[in-house]
DNA sequence: GATAACTTTGCAATACTGTTGCATGAGTTT
DNA sequence: AAACTCATGCAACAGTATTGCAAAGTTATC
């Protein structure tokens, strides 16, 4: 299982909701592949996305990838297709917070639309 | 309803979710402040941001906010309270997306622990 | 002032995503 | 083969968001 869905984060270049995910499997339980995901995450294999769209997407990381401070990029969702594409090559810049604030993590997207639409 | 509602987004200088909004009264109905916060979408007094709690929250618009280009701020999440900041005087920088991509809105969350905390 | 037309409210129900308990089953180890 | 570990499927549940509908309230019109 865990090799199958690596399988379909790896072919989609973008990443996938929990429900496209179980849209690519013919008889899989959503549980099995939550908790698929959730084993990646823990394991750093993958990062998660709230793209606002109501629905968690997961993609894969990058082999340096430690999903902290190290390798925030921007994530863009097309508002027409709903599709979530990583902009990996987009480092979010360094922010001045206010005094006081302290930075843990970052979850920065862009909505417009997406170069298929 | 639309006085009240206001006004407690207006006492609190901080981004509320519907939840939060019905504690802070006695009897009323969810739906009703929902449908009360959507007329204040549409009428652009109010944005509403998704922060990755789980629900979506709402804080007033400047005088000159046109909930597009022209207004977007950080927002920032407290892991520890949960309170959402908005972060106003702090204009996003501009983006410079890959070729094809167009930009229309964005919404930057940044977590970690407020002043209070 | 009475009636009609329209708007807002409360209730109930529903949708959707995420999440967990539990029993079964598959695979591994001894 | 027995004991053990872990993954899976089912079902149930939690939380937020959302809508249909009827009743209550408001405004307009005569």
């Amino acid at each position: 299982m865990r090799e199958l869905v690596y399988e379909v984060l790896d072919k989609n270049k973008k990443a996938l909701s929990l429900y496209e995910i179980e849209q690519q499997f013919e008889n899989v339980e959503r549980s099995t592949i939550f908790r698929t995901l959730k084993t990646f995450q823990d394991n750093l294999l993958i990062h998660s996305v709230d793209d606002g769209s109501g629905a968690v997407k997961y993609a894969l990381c990058d082999d340096d990838c430690t999903c902290s401070l190290n390798d925030l990029h921007y994530h863009f969702l097309c508002t027409k297709c709903g599709q979530t594409h990583c902009l990996k090559n987009m480092p979010i810049p360094k922010v001045d917070l206010p005094q006081g604030f302290s930075f843990e993590n970052a979850n920065f997207v862009i909505k417009g639309t997406c170069p298929n639409c």
